[in-house]
DNA sequence: CCTACAAATAGATGATTGTCGATATGAGGT
DNA sequence: ACCTCATATCGACAATCATCTATTTGTAGG
């Protein structure tokens, strides 16, 4: 439907699945490789790979890559970015409109 | 795994689709009965049922039920619990270690 | 070059989810 | 009691998604 719908939904969508939000916990105290977040889950590094693919196109997550490695990171404007769109998302309008009346 | 991490997922899972970011929008202007919702977007009624119910578990959408009719409207207290959330997962700890140095 | 290792991609599969039509529930009005 | 209308629930199905194994890409060292 509305194209902007889909691309913020793709901001949650980072945020909807238990690894990914075990990740960001992870990533909190600053920035790790991806070796050291596969091993601190039972997961398969396609799996973490693919996770980390989701968060970083969310903006979330931003990567450095540095030799053979790739090192992950919370992404301040990106994580600012989606406080502020669910901010907006549920921001409620000081109109109350009167005639809400709608079925009767 | 963690208990937490999936009852967070499910206050995002709230935002994690087109059509239930249409309605939040819709919602932003005041309460708004199902009807009204209803002929807005291109769903049937058993799926616009469907997501109010989803939305309303995640706490960012409350009900108030009149007569025959269903009326919806964004809970402020659970969008502030949304915003309060995220902004706890992304928060970066300001002790950036030095030794950070995982694999070589 | 060749090997070793980290990460990404491809392809397959099972689970979850969005969607529908059909039906049930529940609240008024006649 | 019955009918009508609004909403919820059920059961089925298709699409999406998380996950895996196998393979490819890319980087550094011998």
């Amino acid at each position: 439907m509305d194209n902007r719908h889909s691309s913020h939904a793709k901001v949650f969508k980072a945020l909807c699945d238990e690894n990914r939000l075990a990740i960001l916990e992870m990533l909190q105290s600053g920035e790790k490789c991806a070796c050291v977040l596969l091993e601190k889950l039972s997961i398969t590094q396609p799996t973490l790979s693919h996770h980390m693919k989701i968060m970083c196109e969310s903006g979330i997550v931003s990567l450095r890559k540095e030799g053979k490695w790739t090192h992950y990171s919370i992404s301040e404007s990106g994580s600012a970015y989606a406080s502020e769109l669910l901010e907006k998302l549920t921001a409620v309008s000081v109109v109350e409109v009167e005639d809400r009346r709608c079925c009767e």
